[in-house]
DNA sequence: GATTTTATGTCAGCCTTGTTGACTTTCCAA
DNA sequence: TTGGAAAGTCAACAAGGCTGACATAAAATC
């Protein structure tokens, strides 16, 4: 009884535990991405588009250097993405009034839908996901997923506006 | 004060929170492959070598096909990783005693050092996020990753050694 | 015993999305 | 006025998804 981690308390640090939370991880983030995926595929984008149209739509007006940093991709990369966003009408790219080598990017009233479609998409399985299991389950799932990201990602991640 | 969700325990479903909920995932998923990512790198692998070398590791043993089920992707897809892995002296394929058209798939020792080597990484991560935020966050994150899956991924997800 | 189904492997070709490198244009700031 | 930052673009490449077609062996079924 007495045995391994020693007390129950640290039972959650057991390899097999942290093996289940590699796994939980790998299986969930397939799961959280399937809806958005599957409405992507009926515009013929990708979940780069997808990326880059909720960090827009989180942040109107960022430059494409903001992006960049929270995307974590090379410009020539993210610029392939938001060329077509752009030709298409989704996204429209601003000069800066201050500095016009910026581009600010916002989304269009056609860009802002399909971000709508896609993360009521998402919100719908999270909502579902977090009412199964309440308030406190919620909390330890930011918590831990907080801990878990890179320091200079989780700088990006508190600037959400509802920060608490 | 009453106003919005109304009771203060369904504050954790509106939508900001959901967005909230979106972006940790995001973020905490980049984090959890960061690791990995860098050593496959020192080898010339990908993630879909990882995930091979995992699952295998996992379930020694197991089928072409179970894996495939596992993975969600196609077997040609599956098979120029398996094949490299095989070619590298990763994993072997053993035919089937029973059925002889299955291959059974078991890491090599040299396979197994190089899951020992990811999985560690990954875990060191995993152990610090848990350490820090306690055992009922980790509990709490468990419940949220089960119930965000899709459900014949959850059957997947259950049938770990530990499972409770 | 002949036929069908299953498990696997493989070839060819396509797409998305990541990469590096090189080069240009614009334009702020020292 | 000039250096360097911000942005855009072209080209080429790789990983790892995908589809479709076809081959083989063995099991299962008729």
């Amino acid at each position: 009884m007495a045995e391994g981690g020693g007390s129950d308390s640290l039972l959650f640090l057991t390899d097999e535990q942290l093996k289940k939370g590699i796994e939980a991880m790998f299986f969930a983030y397939r799961g959280f991405t399937a809806d958005p995926d599957r409405i992507l595929e009926n515009y013929a984008y990708g979940r780069a588009h997808h990326r880059a149209i909720h960090f827009i739509n989180r942040s109107p007006e960022t430059t494409v250097n903001n992006l960049l940093s929270i995307l974590g991709v090379t410009k020539q990369s993210l610029n392939r993405v938001l060329r077509r966003l752009i030709d298409d009408g989704l996204v429209e790219s601003r000069v800066g009034k201050r500095d016009k080598r910026e581009r600010h990017l916002v989304l269009t009233p056609k860009g802002a839908a399909l971000e709508a479609e896609l993360s009521e998409a998402q919100r719908i399985r999270m909502r579902a996901a977090f009412r199964t299991v309440g308030p406190d389950a919620v909390a330890g799932f930011r918590q831990v997923l907080e801990a878990m990201m890179d320091t200079d990602m989780r700088h990006h991640f508190s600037l959400l506006k509802d920060s608490e």
